[in-house]
DNA sequence: TAGGCCATCTGGTCCT
DNA sequence: AGGACCAGATGGCCTA
């Protein structure tokens, strides 16, 4: 790693006299060019071309593979693969980025200014499908305010205050922040599920613990919650997420429980149905709606036969 | 200024 | 050999 500090070094100082470099994109360009020389690059370099070459010498002859001479072809195929690697990595942090990205959108509170750190919305988003869970499941009706706590479970106090602050907002501002690309709105009275559920002992995750007194809250609405699901079950032709879709998922399965009640989240991740092969049903009157049988989980019919290519889809 | 978060580089490991 | 994935190291940026 020294190396790469004395790298970076003089990296900056080629960079500095360099005006035009100052684009992101272009830096990385500099770096990836200038950044040829490290590891392997110091050993030594005779100029030969013949890259096969024995090392000869009258030295005591070491085990393992032999070392081949870094000569100039063999250095320049070193710096092009390393190049080529950072490349590589760059995308594919990007991918999980915008994976990241995508995962922030459906969760209950999102903001393209303030958004959540990257394990943030890895808590939050287990918490999300843990406690839309547990109402699916349950069906229980009860205050929003054991709904918040699962959701706040194990964040950071500003994360927690951060949900806490969105569903307290009410549907309006959060909705028009999760779409403000977007052109209609959903009429979000529609949406008013009275979210019940009351908390179970809840599972103290390993990164510690917000309790629901940190969360100053008001009466909670929690109308918001849920839009991303019942906009599309309201025929709202916005979904919220527009990328793949993941396997759908058996929501009453996902967690197992403890002997309280609670979920063990260690130990909840085998679902129970990965792709329904039965129970695809009718739905019960919500017009074209798809509805698979054990969860009661509705998804738009457009993106059901996206999710079910090779299934068939009653409708009303 | 310390700490959190992030992007990037890098070398190692595994797999094709 | 080369690509994917991973984890460690590093420096930059931001905020309390």
């Amino acid at each position: 790693m020294s190396e790469m500090v004395s790298v970076h070094g003089w990296m900056d100082e080629a960079l500095s006299s360099q005006d035009e470099m100052k684009e992101n994109s272009q830096r990385q360009s500099a770096y990836d060019m200038l950044s040829g020389l490290s590891h392997e690059e110091h050993g030594s370099i005779d100029g030969e071309e013949d890259e096969e070459e024995e090392d000869d010498g009258e030295k005591p002859k070491k085990r393992g593979p032999k070392k081949k001479k870094m000569t100039k072809a063999r250095l320049e195929r070193f710096r092009v693969r390393r190049v080529k690697a950072n490349a590589r990595e760059r995308t594919r942090m990007h991918g999980l980025n915008d994976a990241l990205d995508n995962l922030r959108r459906v969760m209950p509170c999102y903001s393209k200014t303030q958004k959540l750190s990257k394990i943030e919305t890895l808590r939050l988003a287990r918490n999300y499908i843990w406690a839309l869970s547990e109402v699916l499941d349950r069906g229980q009706t009860a205050d929003g305010k054991g709904f918040l706590e699962m959701l706040c479970k194990g964040l950071s106090q500003p994360t927690s205050n951060l949900v806490a602050g969105c569903l307290q907002l009410g549907p309006q501002p959060m909705f028009l922040e999760k779409h403000e690309d977007k052109s209609s709105i959903c009429d979000s009275s529609l949406t008013s599920h009275a979210y019940s559920y009351q908390s179970p002992g809840l599972p103290s995750p390993p990164y510690g613990n917000i309790e629901a007194h940190h969360l100053h809250l008001k009466a909670p609405t929690f109308k918001t919650v849920v839009d991303p699901m019942v906009n599309h079950t309201l025929n709202c032709t916005t979904p919220p997420y527009d990328g793949a879709l993941t396997p759908p998922l058996s929501i009453s399965g996902n967690f197992s429980l403890k002997q309280d009640g609670s979920p063990d989240l260690d130990k909840s991740y085998a679902f129970r149905s990965h792709y329904p092969t039965l129970g695809l049903s009718g739905s019960h009157g919500h017009g074209s709606h798809f509805q698979t049988a054990v969860p009661r989980y509705e998804i738009p019919i457009d993106m059901a036969y996206e999710a079910y290519p090779h299934h068939t889809i009653f409708t009303e």
